[in-house]
DNA sequence: CTCCTTGCATACGGTGGCGTGTCTTAGAAG
DNA sequence: CTTCTAAGACACGCCACCGTATGCAAGGAG
């Protein structure tokens, strides 16, 4: 995952850490068999030969593959979008969409798919991303739009509930469904004509 | 599906025709099983169970499960939403997104999440899904905004390619992405406080 | 009434993934 | 140096699905 187990002194010490440079490898086959053939791509055989180790290794750490696809997508898109204070609710919707388009963009865009594909045949899978991404997105919107009301930017009574999934609403929708580019330009679009209008003081 | 094949006069006529009762029980079973367990339990057995045929029935009309999928689901993703002249934006708005809403909250809700989470591995249901279902919904949404502009509801100016999306854009992300539900109440406001205010003169 | 065409269901070999039992090897303790 | 323990690789039986070849039944032509 994100923090990167700083090798040389973790391995100095112990000397085989529970998750640990095998298990990284494992979530990195994962990933990679993600990218190249979808969620049903990923059989303990391929993830045990992509990371060159066993089917007993992966059945010893996780209880099935569902539990494996989990553990590896949910961290992932955990760390995607990025969530700083830029001091202006226009700099931080702007940071925040441009975090969703290079998202999609970029290869680890599949694990958004693979994820609501999979979701409504796994229900642990939903729980874990609602719980943890869905949730975790509400929270940091929430700051922000606070942020933005305490400066004046957003009028209080802006209703919550869409002022924070308008924005990457758009974006999902073309990543998903209709497949139309996301260029930088439809981005500030969104911000300066439709959210800022939405939730202007 | 939809038109109830009006059975008794069909049959009367021609014994058995090209696309008939047995294809559309088929349709049906294909149906169901994505309904219960996703696009993964389409396969050529359990279909050709459900629908109380074989699978040389299936092989003979249909080259692949791929195949079978799309003629399945693309047609119903067709006919799910309303195309209808209402004489106003806000009308016409309303009776679209309304239609996207009925479609998520009915069992048919099922075939969107199917396609999408199948598009990435199959090419020509894809191409199937944007040329057919999309280019068709661009288009009426064009016509919509056309009509709009000409009753001067909307600004000559506005954006098509954003426009058109906003709306459904934010159903889509509730029903795929976030689970959040999809009240009339917010197929309302969306309309009233946001494509208006958007589209407007 | 018989033949023949048409079309379906049953049955088959082949493949690939699942989950587990057994053996081997490598590191820790005495 | 020897023994004990733990962890991983190999291999197996099982099952579901694929795609096709074969045998059977029903309706039209002679």
């Amino acid at each position: 995952m994100v923090e990167a187990s700083d090798p040389g002194a973790a391995v100095a010490t112990t000397r085989r850490r529970r998750g640990s440079v095998l298990e990284q490898a494992i979530h990195a086959a994962v990933l990679d068999l993600v990218i190249e053939q979808g969620a049903a791509g990923v059989t303990m055989e391929a993830v045990a030969a992509r990371a060159a180790t066993s089917k007993p290794v992966l059945y010893r750490r996780w209880a099935d593959r569902a539990a494996l696809l989990r553990e590896t997508l949910v961290p992932l898109a955990m760390d995607a979008i990025p969530h700083t204070d830029t001091g202006s609710y226009r700099g931080d919707m702007l940071a925040i969409l441009r975090g969703w388009a290079d998202f999609f963009a970029s290869p680890h865009g599949a694990v958004g798919v693979a994820i609501v594909g999979a979701m409504p045949q796994d229900p642990e899978l939903a729980a874990a991303f609602r719980d943890g991404v869905i949730a975790w997105r509400k929270e940091a919107m929430a700051e922000t739009l606070t942020r933005a009301i305490d400066r004046g930017e957003v009028r209080p009574d802006v209703p919550f509930e869409v002022a924070r999934e308008l924005g990457q609403a758009v974006l999902w929708h073309r990543f998903l469904v209709t497949g139309d580019p996301i260029t930088d330009d439809l981005v500030t679009h969104i911000v300066d004509e439709i959210l800022i209008p939405y939730a202007g003081a």
